[in-house]
DNA sequence: CTCCGCATGACTCCATCGTGACATAAAGGC
DNA sequence: GCCTTTATGTCACGATGGAGTCATGCGGAG
């Protein structure tokens, strides 16, 4: 699960920051309007903090731009003080939701997976393929009915490949759909985890879940198997 | 990849594409709005970086004129200081992205990616030619309902041809358009995977999909056949 | 008939991918 | 608090498949 956090506060944002990646979130930050809206077009994130007071552009502003483009990522709206906030405004621009600072980490992490839920009603992600099948909210895994110990990485990787079934995704989008933007490694490190998921959830007999498609990337095998 | 750079400060001009083809973009500039709209209209570029201060005509103005002429080219405006553009106008008329100088090489290259990438989903070319199919999300190919294996450069010779069926394009044109820029090797190669194509996708009998125009290059056959 | 452009099969080399081993960092048990 | 275990990412090496080169042969155009 991939987190947007735009704050200019470096405080909030580290101990927000830190606390979502403990609970398994992947955890961009933007401190600029302008560079969270450029991320938030760019990246696909699963949902995104976005603060209102903000240099560059401010959170209305970039919620609004978001929504005329047509992205309907969930929105956490934090708001710095009881009224600075005028919450049908907030609403009006496309946000999900509004939360008043200071807020407890709890009701933060509580407000997140709400809007996480709704956001999966609203728009259920393919979670199945052929015979696999990814619980997003449990963060666990099946094959054929029996449960697949995977560990986070594993999660995230096999969860973004379940999502592009069919497609062929590259290394790269796999690397930007799952790690963090700052993540400066070397692309090997998918090739790894893919190896590992081979290993795990494949197919003992038979052909592999996981294709390669040399030079351009991998393909997990849609609906057909 | 073709870049036309519409920018009158022959600084910027000359520090952006020299950038630019160092990453292997082919890059034409020019200097005043008309020359540049005459050549958007003239040649075909994969993304255009307009500034909006211009002699000739401004950006806005090239841009709309494009718009209106059916021209979906991406463009990139760029605008020379914070405020100078009015965003909701640089958008209104139809730029996909827009930056605000000064801006730093990695962003604009950034910027660049992004936008082809996203032009290259939304492109709606036909994928489909007589009873072949390819499919370039799924990097997949079919004749007649069957899949057809094919290499990462066969693919793309294939696409090419597909999305110019019943042109007769040359080796020269394949060339630039696969192998993107500055191959350096054996114009031959076009025939190579022509040949190579040939076998995997041509019919057993009858007539080749792809015939071979003597002294002008190749077409493959349009919706006829 | 002759020439030039195209077709084609064989061959080489290198980029890409797979993998096991290892360094570090975080989590958990005693 | 210390030690063990597990997870993450790095690295290097080996295997392999495909990209590109080349030489030769063919055939249409003039």
């Amino acid at each position: 699960m991939k987190v947007l956090l735009v704050e200019d506060d470096v405080k909030i944002s580290a101990a927000v920051s830190r606390g979502l990646r403990a609970e398994g979130f992947t955890v961009d930050i933007a401190m600029r309007g302008d560079d969270g809206l450029w991320m938030a077009t760019e990246g696909s994130y699963d949902i995104i903090l976005l603060d209102i007071l903000l240099p560059g552009r401010n959170g209305y502003q970039v919620c609004a731009t978001l929504r005329e483009a047509g992205d309907w990522t969930p929105i956490l709206m934090l708001t710095a003080k009881d009224g600075e906030l005028d919450e049908a405004e907030g609403l009006d621009t496309g946000a999900d939701d509004y939360l008043t600072k200071p807020f407890s980490y709890p009701v933060l992490l509580a407000r997140i997976r709400a809007l996480l839920r709704r956001a999966e009603k609203r728009d259920p992600a393919p979670v199945v393929a052929g015979d696999l099948r990814v619980d997003s909210v449990e963060r666990r895994c099946f094959r054929g009915g029996f449960e697949v110990q995977l560990t986070t990485r594993e999660f995230d990787v096999l969860h973004f490949l379940i999502r592009h079934a069919g497609e062929v995704v590259s290394k790269l989008e796999v690397l930007d759909g799952v790690w963090d933007y700052a993540f400066a490694g070397d692309p090997n490190i998918v090739e790894v985890y893919v190896g590992r998921l081979r290993k795990k959830v494949d197919h003992p007999f038979g052909k592999n879940a996981i294709e390669t498609v040399r030079g351009a990337g991998y393909r997990l095998a849609g609906d057909g198997g």
